[in-house]
DNA sequence: TAGTGGTCTAGACCACTTT
DNA sequence: AAGTGGTCTAGACCACTAG
C-alpha cells in the first residue's frame, strides 16, 4: 500500500465517521501533510483518489469540501469492484447457465482481441441479490490468461478468483451502455415481461499490460439496477 | 491556457496525425520533458488528460500505449462536453417544447438543493440529430444562477450560452443512469412505440463552487444513443 | 542491466476566496 | 492581506519490463 493510499484511506474513515460535519471540509493540504508527516504531492494524490469516488470536491481558494452523499441502491460505475461490494449487506447468488469452451472464430477473435483459434471460456450466469433476478451475463475470457474455471467459481465469484487465487492485475476496462429489448427468454430469467426494457453494459476488461482478457455483456434488470458515476 | 493543457493537446493531435503510429507509444517521459521543456509533473498532467480521455493506457516499465479507438458512434460519458461535440458532422436541431418558471416547492427545492421558492426554469427540448428525433431532455434550470433564457436559447445551445455568454465556471457533474419504458407521449415525440425501452440519464452539474445549477433528465432514443467510458 | 513509469520530497509562484 | 488550492520546477529512489 502506497503512503498516498494509506492517507486516502484514513481520510474515507473520518468523512464516514462524520469528523467534519460541522466544517464540511476536510483539513487544508497544509494540515495533511503535518497530520499525517507527508509532502504536499502525497497528500495530493490521495485527495484525488477521493475526489475520483466522488466524496469531495476543490473550490479553488477556499477548500476540499466533502459532498452530499448520492442516492441510495445505485451502482458506482467508475471503478471495476465487482457486483459484491456495490451490494454490501445483501445476499448474492449466481446461477450458473451455462459454460463451455469455444475457438476464436473470426468474429469472436475481433471481439476479444485475439487471435483467431484462442481458445475462450464462454458463460452464462444469473445473478441474483436477495433471491430476486438482478442481471443475466454473457462472458467471454481468454482461456490463455484464464486457465481454469468452474462451476464452483462461477457460482461463487470470478472475481474475487481472479483478483485474489490467481493475482491477476486489472488495468482498466471500457463500458458500452445501452438498452433494449428483452429476448423472450431473458424475460423467463429476470421474471420480467418479453420486451421488457434492459439496461446493458458491456465491459470490455484489460490487463495492465493492455490485453484484453475478459468482455462480458451485462443485462440487467431494470426495475433494480441504477448506475451512478461522477465527472472532471 | 496551462502548460499542460497545452502539452495534452499537442500529443493529442500527434496521435490523431498517427505520428506514433509504428511504435503504438507515444515519447517517454524524459523525452517529452526535452521535447516540450517542461518539467515531468507537466508532462504526468499532460498524459493524466489523455488517459481519461481513453486515448493512453500506461504499462510500467514499459511506455505509454496508444489505444484502439474506441467503437463509433458512442457518446464519451466522462466529459461534460456536450451533445454538439458527440456528434461532430451531424446536424443538430433543438425543438423547445416547453418554457416555464416556476418556485421550487419542497419536492423541487430538494432536487434543485435550494431553498423552496427559488425561481427554477424548467424546459422541455427535443433534441434531433439528422432529422431523427434523439433525446427528450427534461431539465431545471436555478433561476438565481442563469437568470434568463428564452426559446432561441433554447433552440440553439443552452450549454455554449452558459459557457461561453455567461462565462459560468462548469465544476463537476453527477450522472445517474437507468432504463424504463416510454411513456405515451415520449414514444411519439421519438417515433417509437409505446413501451419501447428507453435510456435515461440524469444529470446534475455543479458550479466549481459546489452548487447545483441544473438538474437534466435525459430519455434517450434506445436505438441511436450507445454511450461510452473508461474507467482507472 | 538499462529503460521507463510510479512514488515521494522540497520549494516556488499563481489564481481565487475570504476576511 | 491572509489563506487555500492549482501549476510548475528539480531531483531522488522504487517497481516493473525488456533485451
Amino acid at each position: 500500500m502506497t503512503k498516498y493510499e494509506t492517507v486516502a484511506n484514513s481520510l474515507a474513515d473520518r468523512i464516514n465517521n462524520h469528523e467534519f460535519n460541522e466544517t464540511k471540509k476536510i483539513p487544508t493540504e497544509d494540515q495533511l501533510m503535518e497530520e499525517y508527516n507527508v509532502s504536499r504531492n502525497t497528500v495530493r494524490n490521495a485527495i484525488k483518489i477521493l475526489t475520483k469516488l466522488g466524496l469531495l470536491y476543490p473550490v479553488q481558494g477556499s477548500g476540499m469540501f466533502i459532498r452530499e452523499s448520492r442516492k441510495c441502491d445505485t451502482v458506482f460505475l467508475s471503478g471495476t469492484r465487482g457486483i459484491t461490494k456495490d451490494h454490501p449487506g445483501n445476499k448474492l447468488t449466481n446461477k450458473c447457465l451455462s459454460v463451455e469452451i469455444v475457438e476464436a472464430d473470426d468474429n469472436l477473435a475481433q471481439i476479444m482481441l485475439c487471435e483467431i483459434g484462442t481458445p475462450i471460456y464462454y458463460i452464462e450466469r444469473l445473478r441474483i441479490v436477495d433471491d430476486i433476478p438482478y442481471a443475466i451475463e454473457y462472458t467471454y475470457y481468454n482461456k490463455n490468461i484464464i486457465p481454469y474455471l468452474d462451476k464452483e467459481i462461477i457460482e461463487s465469484s470470478i472475481f474475487r478468483y481472479i483478483k485474489e487465487d490467481l493475482k491477476i492485475p486489472f488495468g482498466f476496462s471500457d463500458k458500452y451502455i445501452s438498452a433494449r429489448k428483452l429476448t423472450d427468454q431473458e424475460s423467463q430469467l429476470l421474471e420480467l415481461e418479453k420486451n421488457d426494457p434492459a439496461i446493458i453494459i458491456e465491459d470490455d476488461i484489460y490487463l495492465t499490460n493492455g490485453t484484453l482478457f475478459n468482455s462480458s455483456q451485462i443485462v440487467y434488470n431494470y426495475k433494480l439496477a441504477h448506475f451512478f458515476m461522477t465527472v472532471e
